[in-house]
DNA sequence: TAATATATTCTATTATGTAGGATAAATAGG
DNA sequence: CCTATTTATCCTACATAATAGAATATATTA
């Protein structure tokens, strides 16, 4: 017999959060570094390359992105980045996260105050 | 040479943040059996109670939360109840969290509509 | 004192998160 | 052409968070 898991799979962590909605900012632009600089550039918050890529495997893994591999552009050498998109599953899912933290605080944390003293 | 570690216990787990803001939900009636009652009514996410303790345990650990013993209350009887209560860099550490979140989906994804089609 | 209700703890295991070095691929300059 | 430089991804190892479900504890009631 085999153990049901209930959430198997089910959930987003904090940071798959973070790097899946990073992917929608940046529309076709989202590689490696680029979201590397997104997330640092609109929350402030630093992270590591490695954590990056780790998490954009995982992703691809369970089918919530997609990748393709773009040609090198000719600024000053550098190896071919790798683009990633959104699945329209990776994109419930994420919806699915949001709205879940949205109920939860709801009545206990003013969002739109967040950035200040509240 | 001890190994910098960017964000070593910087960062909230996703059901961290919804352990503890259902915390701040509940106020002084805050334990184990009601905290995962509260993340089912108001987000309909289904938890199971050991993940509820082990992550309480977890916060309590951070120093993040505090716990005192309750009385056995005379209802039908039944173990006694232990209460969390968030405390101040708890509370910091969720408010960042948000902040975070509402940072990064700024201008991506509508909270107001997520319970809707969007 | 056995059945029942309510609640927390324990034991395992899998999934996520993190760091930092290694590697790859391209260009530019001598 | 061959070496330095730039840009980017991949690899390895480990730490932390999440999850399940059975076991255990404690109180009441009949």
């Amino acid at each position: 017999m085999t153990v049901k898991k209930k959430n198997k799979g089910k959930n987003l962590g904090e940071f798959e959060i973070l790097v899946l909605t990073a992917l929608m900012r940046l529309n076709d632009q989202a590689y490696g570094v680029a979201i590397k600089n997104e997330i640092t550039k609109t929350t402030g918050r630093e992270t590591t390359i490695g954590a990056i890529y780790a998490t954009l495997e995982r992703l691809e893994n369970k089918g919530l992105i997609s990748s393709r591999m773009g040609a090198a552009t000719a600024e000053r050498g550098g190896r071919a980045k790798k683009f990633f998109a959104i699945q329209s599953e990776g994109e419930m899912r994420l919806r699915e996260s949001y709205r879940v933290l949205n109920a939860i605080s709801e009545g206990v944390i003013t969002w739109s105050l967040l950035g200040q003293s509240e």
